[in-house]
DNA sequence: GATGAATGAGAATTCATTCAT
DNA sequence: AATGAATGAATTCTCATTCAT
């Protein structure tokens, strides 16, 4: 097996995301079983060999891709939510992070569901990423503590709201349920949250 | 093409559903892309021929695998709700389905996850399972009705719940997450599941 | 391997020509790889063991099948052309064995064609079927030396008129050439024919 | 599906050649179904995937490998008819026909009972060569009035010919009938065809 | 004798990965 | 360093034939 690159140079630095980037994209479409590595380097505009001297295998692709999007992921959204106003309005804030989330859930359509796909079928790649989930919790938890919005079982209300926000995002773009009205259940969900985090 | 064996003797009824089960334990376990015709007819003690003259090809295992799974868990879970005293006490109400949710979920590891999963990724399945979640919400929506506890906007606030109570039974089985203390997030969401029901 | 049956009784008897019949269709149809056995004892209404103890394998299915009808298609064209009027006239005779052979070769389409396939494929089938032809050609050049129209070199003469009678009704009904126009080419035939056989 | 290479090097070109080579040789020797894509592979000294990247199946290598054949078979005829000598002397055009095709049939025996077989198998291929018997009697018929041969009905005459020239090799190479002498049935046929184009 | 469920070798095809050029 | 042709194990599915009931 030939050594696997650690790009120090800029072009080979820029030609592993340039791969990373094409396996995002097409795992995101077709999963990662319906996409092939010389789809991501005919996509990368790259030969199968250059994806193989930058990356050990497919999952290693992946894990790569992944990396990138939830680093982004994250950053916007910690971003944008301190960013509000202080003092802290917490129905503003939801109201941000219900319309950041579901935004940019939206941009990279079913993204975050493919990666719990793989995490489940995967013990590397779940390895690699289950600590995400927890630092996005625990980001939102520490600016909630911040701002006295929570104090005691904090996580776990976060949690709770994390779950929900999910699920009102994934209802908004991959498994729409037709009896369901979007706009009554976000207001639902609003409503739980807030509770959640009040008392 | 040949003829798929629609069964009508004992003997191939049982064969049939050995073959479903054998299916439904390996996918659980590792996945469909995980688990190849092979291992599955291995496992039911039975040739590969036997497995394709009962089953279309490798996702008719899956839907008749999981087909099983999901009628049963309905009927359990919907029996055992309704056996619940009347008049109705919505405490112990939540506290049953929880508990009885987790159980099942509990006894076939990740078939729900696993389910999903397959879902996103195959259009056939998921148009085979879509109403399940429905029917499944709309179950829980009519005995809250039923007795009283909820009139406006039931769907929206049943299917919120039912993703926390999902979220809590992943929790404890598939995706823990070691910050998280239990009980004190089944506490958390029993409490915002009451909310939402009351208001 | 079990014994293969010689039918005495009459049932046995029908039985087996039933399932010869069977295969007949479907190996004219859909050819011999085309066709299964499972398929043959469903058409004859039989079950796939019935068919095994009555014919060794799936060749014995095809040679007793195509023995029936080449059986059925020899009788035929000979009774016809035995029955013409004497002293025989070339012409009738000719239009005669044209117009029985396309009508035979036209009521099971390419049964004739299909056979030639097989003999091709496969040596046993070649051996079993290779004396048809011969015999064929032998039986009309009997009819006309019996009535005095060849004497020298009658068998290839004969033989280059059989071609062309089978190439005539092979346009009628397999591989028509858009470009043809057939009853031209069959005057031409005709006219060939007549010359062949008269010089 | 991965994409079928159009090979542009080469090395490209030659290899899917040799592949479609090989294929040529075992569907003549064994027929298209008693040869296996593996053993194509083996023949061709490449790997299965190999012919995969090339060919989108095996009938697509079918089609390659009697592509080949019959490109250079019509072009090796009709360059031997067109080399004879002006004024054309039918006889000698009869006679060079004859020897070339038999000797074009022989090198690779049953190339064209193969292939008429194939046609009737699979209409794909049927589509794919029902030209070629067209274009080979335009081309005669073509050569024919060009020298003042023929003028009316020429195309149904030729067609004729083209049976009788057919059968002649077939009865050379293929199946021979044991009471046939060879040397009187061309005699027989010769004149046929020499009257045919004659009158 | 009859049935049709079961067998399992064999076929076509795919694709992650390697390596000669 | 880069390329992309080649590899071949693995996978899904078929079907002639057998044999327990």
């Amino acid at each position: 097996m030939s050594e696997i690159r650690e790009p120090k140079q800029k072009r080979s630095i820029e030609t592993k995301e340039i791969i990373a980037k094409a396996g995002f994209k097409l795992f995101c479409e077709k999963g990662y079983h319906g996409t092939n590595t010389i789809e991501i380097s005919k996509y990368a505009g790259v030969s199968t060999g250059a994806v193989y001297s930058y990356f050990k295998d497919k999952r290693d692709i992946y894990i790569a891709a992944f990396d990138q999007y939830i680093g982004s992921f994250s950053n916007l959204l910690f971003e944008k939510l301190k960013s509000l106003q202080q003092p802290l309005d917490l129905s503003v804030f939801v109201d941000e992070w219900i319309a950041f989330y579901i935004d940019l859930f939206g941009t990279s359509e079913q993204a975050l569901a493919r990666l719990r796909i793989m995490m489940l079928e995967d013990e590397d790649i779940n390895r690699h990423f289950c600590n995400f989930e927890n630092a996005y919790a625990l980001k939102i938890t520490e600016i909630l503590i911040h701002n006295g919005v929570i104090s005691d079982n904090s996580l776990e209300k976060v949690f709770a709201c994390c779950t929900l926000v999910d699920a009102l995002s994934r209802e908004k773009s991959v498994y729409p349920h037709e009896q369901l009205n979007f706009d009554v259940l976000k207001c639902q969900i609003k409503k739980a949250i807030l509770i959640l985090l009040s008392t």
